[in-house]
RNA sequence: GCCCCCGUAGCUCAGAUGGAUAGAGCAACGGAUUCCUAAUCCGUGUGCCGGACGUUCGAAUCGUCUCGGGGGCGCCA
């Protein structure tokens, strides 16, 4: 929509220049934006403040030109000149109309766009250790990856979502020996459990776990022998929660990547050769240090210790150039805002590697504050009491929680609420959107009922009933969708979506309580059931973008 | 000490590539249901966009400085 007002602009500014009236010949990046007021039409454009020092006049009088041409479109009713200079574009009301006749030709598919033009893109998120449950703020990362793989599919990328598991390294150690000793304790073993063990009660099940599948085989075993086996069995189990919490909180990857594997391939090494060849490792202090300070970090990192052992970053390195490898156009990594350090040596990294590093996004997820009524619930993860995505799940449920972590740009702190989340006030923006959707589906059906004819075609003697302010305006607001859907992807910004869908029910609601749908005119009636319609879809299509259901009934 | 993010109405936050008189929701108060779902709607008002300087025809938006909040900071992940 906004495409094609771009489009008579720039063949106005053509057809201006072929003429001479004006000398420019390539437009300049001019602006095509939805107007903030009703008076200033449909679209404005800064098109003749722009070529004003240009063209050396006024760019009311440059204005005044191109209105001319603008106005001689056919889907254009008037063009004006307002301001310093902008000009003004009222399109002609069968133009929006017609936008109604793409909803229902298109239905489901209605927002989805080309402008990916098929580019790959890979979403890595949550990427949690599977050392234990997922947190809340792995549910929102998770929730923001998600939709964001949704969003970008709709903009036409091809979209990849992986998890990165890092399964190996210390922490792993530390998991093995706290599944050990609870396992002991639970044989009856007297035990002390060291202060950097993890303490949460899942260990205690893992453990209890082990014992059922494995009997008391290892009750005396001595500890270096017997970690490893509890590390391995430990992280798979709660490798596999994390996959059962995920696929509950419907999120599905297509890839789960693995440390361990990367590692055993040879990667790790491959990855430092290949810096070495490049000229940016130096030995000191005993350990190797990769020089990122020549790409933008603000230290050089140790990638191998002086005991010899690996750090984190030595196999980040190697999954990044995997990714970089790979062939994407883009690749996003979902972090907790606490990694936001990292960015620099990983960037660091891509442009080492000979790499444009703007294939490199980072999103980060700023901390969930969980509320109830309004006072923070405790949330300590070193007491191991913190606060599960299960928990928060199975208490507010899986729409209300992802439809709360996409309510706030993701670098935004969020405070959610546990008893707003779950509530069926009106000031729970879940269910006011849903609502909208369900209330629809309603009228259809009482529609259905008393007989109402649902109409098919669109010709124009029925369209002409939706002559309403507020009909126009909703009209125009659904036309929108699929260039929010577009500006999220590029923006890489789900929320925006979640706003569009309170606005559309903030119009829907209104208009709903104070004009009848189902009527005894019968070309009324079909022509708003028409537009109702059209609103659940496009409520259904922005919902179905974010995971989470538009139920028909409530 | 250095780096990153944030600062917009009482609260929680939007704000497009720099555009016109900066917007929602909540909270508060008052109202609406013989009629398609009241999980809804209608009405009542609030801003030094933290501050200063700069760039620009034009700045909440860009730059420098400054104040306040949060986070990170060589061989943790």
């Amino acid at each position: 929509m906004r495409q094609g007002i771009a489009d008579i602009i720039r063949e106005a500014l053509i057809s201006a220049h072929g003429d001479g009236l004006i000398k420019t010949a390539e437009p300049p990046a001019y602006s095509v934006e939805t107007s903030k007021k009703e008076e200033f039409g449909d679209y404005s454009t800064n098109a003749a403040m722009l070529l004003a020092p240009l063209e050396k006049k006024g760019p009311r009088q440059i204005a005044g030109v191109i209105k001319e041409r603008i106005a001689a479109f056919p889907q254009v009713e008037k063009c004006e000149v307002a301001g310093p200079g902008f000009i003004n574009i009222f399109l002609k009301k069968s133009y929006w109309l017609s936008v109604l006749e793409d909803i229902v030709r298109q239905g489901a598919g209605f927002g989805r766009s080309q402008t990916g033009a098929g580019r790959r893109v890979q979403v890595e998120f949550v990427s949690a250790n599977p050392t234990g449950p997922l947190h809340i703020g792995h549910g929102r990362g998770a929730a923001v990856g998600d939709a964001l793989a949704n969003i970008l599919k709709a903009a036409g990328y091809d979209v990849e979502k992986e998890y990165y598991i890092n399964d190996v390294g210390r922490q792993m150690n530390t998991l093995g020996r706290s599944v050990f000793l609870r396992h002991q304790e639970l044989l009856g073993k007297t035990i002390t459990f060291p202060e950097d063990s993890y303490k949460g009660e899942y260990i205690k099940e893992v453990a209890a776990d082990f014992i059922a599948k494995n009997g008391e085989k290892y009750r005396d075993a001595p500890e270096d022998l017997a970690v490893p086996v509890f590390s391995r069995f430990a992280g798979e189990a709660l490798l596999e929660r994390i996959r059962t919490d995920l696929k509950d909180f419907g999120v599905e990857f297509d890839r789960w990547c693995s440390e361990k594997a990367l590692v055993e391939k040879g990667l790790v090494e491959a990855t430092i050769d290949e810096i070495k060849k490049r000229g940016y490792i130096y030995e000191a202090e005993g350990a190797l240090w990769f020089r990122t300070t020549g790409f933008g970090d603000d230290k050089d990192r140790v990638l191998t210790k002086a005991d010899g052992s690996r750090t984190y970053f030595a196999s980040d390195i190697a999954y990044h150039r995997d990714k970089v490898e790979r062939g994407f156009s883009t690749i996003v990594d979902v972090w907790g805002a606490d990694h936001h350090g990292y960015e620099g040596r990983v960037r660091a990294l891509v442009k080492a590697l000979g790499y444009d590093d703007s294939v490199l996004k980072v999103i980060f997820i700023q901390l969930v504050a969980l509320l109830r009524n309004g006072v923070p619930v405790p949330m300590g993860k070193r007491e191991g009491e913190f606060v599960t995505l299960r928990q928060v799940m199975d208490e507010v449920g899986v729409d209300a929680c992802r439809f709360f972590f996409l309510m706030r740009r993701s670098d935004a702190h969020l405070d959610f609420d546990l008893e707003l989340a779950k509530s069926q006030a009106p000031e729970n923006p879940v269910y006011y959107v849903q609502y909208c959707h369900a209330r629809i589906k309603s009228i259809i059906g009482f529609a259905k009922e008393k007989g109402a004819v649902i109409p098919e075609d669109f010709d124009s003697k029925l369209l002409s009933r939706l002559d309403q302010k507020e009909e126009v305006e909703i009209i125009k607001h659904l036309g929108s969708f699929g260039e929010v859907v577009e500006r999220s992807a590029a923006a890489m910004e789900p929320h925006r979506v979640t706003f569009y869908l309170m606005e559309l029910a903030g119009l829907f609601h209104p208009y709903y309580n104070k004009n009848r749908v189902v009527t005894e005119d019968p070309e009324l009636t079909a022509a708003r059931l028409l537009l109702c319609g059209a609103v659940a879809t496009v409520a259904a299509n922005g919902l179905r973008l974010l995971g989470v259901s538009a139920p028909d009934k409530m």
